[in-house]
Order: C-alpha cells, then sequence, then structure tokens
DNA sequence: GTCTATAAGGAGATAGAC
DNA sequence: GTCTATCTCCTTATAGAC
C-alpha cells in the first residue's frame, strides 16, 4: 500500500466520513464505516486521527468553511433589488433541491455540534459566518440597485437565513417545492420592502 | 416490584426516553439509559416492548401528538390581526427561550424520524399537524378581526411555521433573543400585511 | 410479570509484526 | 507507515429461574 502524507490521510478520511454521513446519518459515521468507505485500515485512521471524535471536530469545521463560500455563490445581484432577492432565494431552492442529501447533513451536523462539548461554539460562527456572507452580498446588492436597507444589514442577513432554514427543514420534510417557491416569493417581496431608494440628496451627501 | 400494566410501562419508559434524550440527545438514549432513568430493569423494557426501534416510533408518534397542542397554547386571538400575530409568535419564542432543551429535542426527533426507515412519513405528517393546527387559528383569527386573508390560508401557516422553524434554529445556535425578536416583529408585521379587511358589502355577501 | 445472567455482536482504540 | 490481530467496553436482545 502506499504511504499518503498523514495531512492528505486525513482530508481523504473527512470526505470518506461526509460521505457515509450522507448515506447513513451522523450516528452511522463509525470509525469502521468510515475506513470501509475510504479503503483504509482501521490502524490508518488512529494514525491520522488521535480519536474519532478529532475526526469529527476536524469534519465540522470544514463544512462549515465549505457552507460559507456556498452562501456567496447562491446570492444574485441586479439593478431590481426585488428580482435580486427572489433570484438568489429560488438559487438557494435549487441547491437543497438538487442535493437533498448535503442540506440534511448540514441540519444534522449542527444539530451534532450543538450537543458536543467543544463544538457548540463551531455551530455559533456557522451562522455568524453565514449572515456575514449574506450581509456583504446586501450590501454589495442595494449599492448596484441603488437602494439602502432601512434597518441595520445585519438584521435584514438574519431574516434571510432564517427563512432559508425555514424552507430548508419544510421541504426536507414534505418535498413540496411549489410551496416553498411560493414562501420565497413572499419573503422577497417583504425583505425588498425594507430597499428604499436613495434619494439625489442623500447620494450628494 | 409492583406488578405494572404493560400500557403504563410503556408510557413510563417513552416519557424517561424523553428525558434521556432531553440530557444526552437521540444517540445517548441506549436501551440501557433509558431504563436506568425509568428505574427498571432491562428485561422489563424488552416486556414491554418488542425492540428499541418500537418504542422509537411509539416515542416519536407522542411528541408528533404533544406538540399539535402546544401550537394551539402558543397562538393568540385579538381585535388587531397584526397584534394578534405579533403576540402569538412572542409566545412561541418565550416557549422556546423558557425550555430550550424540548425545541433541540423536537429537532433531532425530526432529524431521525427522516433518517429512520418507516419514520419518514410521521416528519411529514407532523409538518403537516403543525400547518393544520396553524390554519385552524388563522381562521379563527381572521373572523375576530374582521379580516380576510388575501392568498390561501394554509399558505399563511406556512410562512408561519417557516419563521418559527428558522428563528428556533438560529435561536438555539446563538441564543440571541432580542435578534428573534427583531425577526419575529418583522414577520408580524409582513404577514399582517396580507390580511385584508373584510368590507360591507362582503359581509352582505 | 419481574428478575439475573448471558448471549452475540459492534464500537473505539492499541500492540506489535513487518 | 501500514498492516493484522486483539483488547476492552458497551450495545440490543433473550433465556430461564422465581
Amino acid at each position: 500500500m502506499p504511504r499518503i502524507p498523514s495531512s492528505d490521510r486525513r482530508q481523504l478520511l473527512v470526505e470518506a466520513a461526509l460521505r457515509v454521513i450522507a448515506r447513513h446519518g451522523v450516528a452511522g459515521a463509525t470509525t469502521r464505516a468510515i475506513v470501509a468507505e475510504a479503503d483504509m485500515s482501521l490502524a490508518s485512521f488512529h494514525y491520522a486521527f488521535r480519536s474519532h471524535s478529532e475526526m469529527m471536530r476536524e469534519l465540522v469545521a470544514h463544512v462549515v468553511d465549505a457552507q460559507i463560500a456556498t452562501v456567496f455563490a447562491s446570492l444574485r445581484l441586479g439593478n431590481d433589488i426585488r428580482d435580486a432577492l427572489r433570484d438568489g432565494l429560488q438559487a438557494f431552492l435549487e441547491y437543497v433541491t438538487g442535493d437533498p442529501g448535503h442540506e440534511q447533513v448540514l441540519q444534522e451536523l449542527m444539530q451534532y455540534a450543538l450537543r458536543t462539548p467543544g463544538l457548540e461554539r463551531l455551530a455559533t460562527e456557522q451562522y455568524d459566518a453565514y449572515r456575514a456572507g449574506v450581509s456583504s452580498v446586501l450590501v454589495e446588492g442595494a449599492a448596484v440597485s441603488r437602494v439602502e436597507w432601512s434597518i441595520p444589514v445585519h438584521d435584514v442577513a438574519r431574516l434571510i437565513v432564517t427563512i432559508t432554514d425555514g424552507v430548508t427543514l419544510a421541504w426536507l420534510a414534505d418535498r413540496d417545492t411549489a410551496a416553498a417557491e411560493r414562501v420565497l416569493d413572499f419573503a422577497a417581496d417583504s425583505i425588498a420592502a425594507l430597499a428604499v431608494p436613495v434619494t439625489i440628496s442623500e447620494r450628494v451627501l
């Protein structure tokens, strides 16, 4: 068997663990199931990681980082802020429906992190990072659309994350895509109402 | 030891299991942990239930029923539909913050049900039941406030459940009650905008 | 009906050969 | 660095005495 650097092996194991979790849930991600998926021996796992929980910590941190990139990818800019919001939210829904297992894994990992001593902080940071990512796109989007947010942008971001979370949970349970789209359209309208056009005088200031 | 009817024993075990889950999560709800909590022998468990998974099925069904009652309890009626919505949503938040463990258990059980063959249906039914409960209160609330919903009431209920789910997840992660209240206030305003006053002519019809 | 004792297997982790 | 074999513990479930 080829000798693999420990850092590579760690990454291979984390990726294998994510595939196992997608198929069998967090509870099914036993050390043995993971090494079988990665086609490694049990001993190799414990050469790369001191323990199963150490691997899970690295996995959760990895997922948090990856998810932030996804938030950016699913948001859209445009001239009309209402359309931009609607398009961004619909893109998010397409992402969820296109890979339901992935969102389910994220939800499970969130619960896992909230339950696991030492990982609670990661759950909180995951939310902070989501909102920070959404906020920055909202700031950019407002500039492009020549509007201003009438409440703090961080609160607008919180509204959006609240909606996407709620829609995700409901869709995972009932798979009613049309209903999810109606909710997102309403949300886009309501949130767009928080954007007020920038007046000439304000633009001079 | 006293002889307990099997039906009573089943209920005692389910209640003990819920306490264990609240403390240690679904993963920690082993048969042994549950019988220790219920102060029973391991054999008593298998006298009452054929298997651990049979008990979990009954537990999930039990929780679904109990949650529906809670939905009704946290909704309010009133003359002004906007105030009624805001009060109801705030009452829900108080319920969550007052017993965070309970909402966390519900979230975990939802994930568990979605993962467990034969229990996926219960997750779907749980959502249907939530929305049906919310819908009936919305119909009643509209009558009291002399308004009509401008979109199907079931969609209004879906909006509310989406918001409460999203707010719950965020609050469990960051415990920011003030931010949750701001989200709920915005939601109450936005949803109240869907209620249009009943005109005289309509009331005659 | 309720108990103790135990079967049977899966879990994480490690020892030690190579 | 990687492997096989094994240790130790914990799990669900059951057998059989009382």
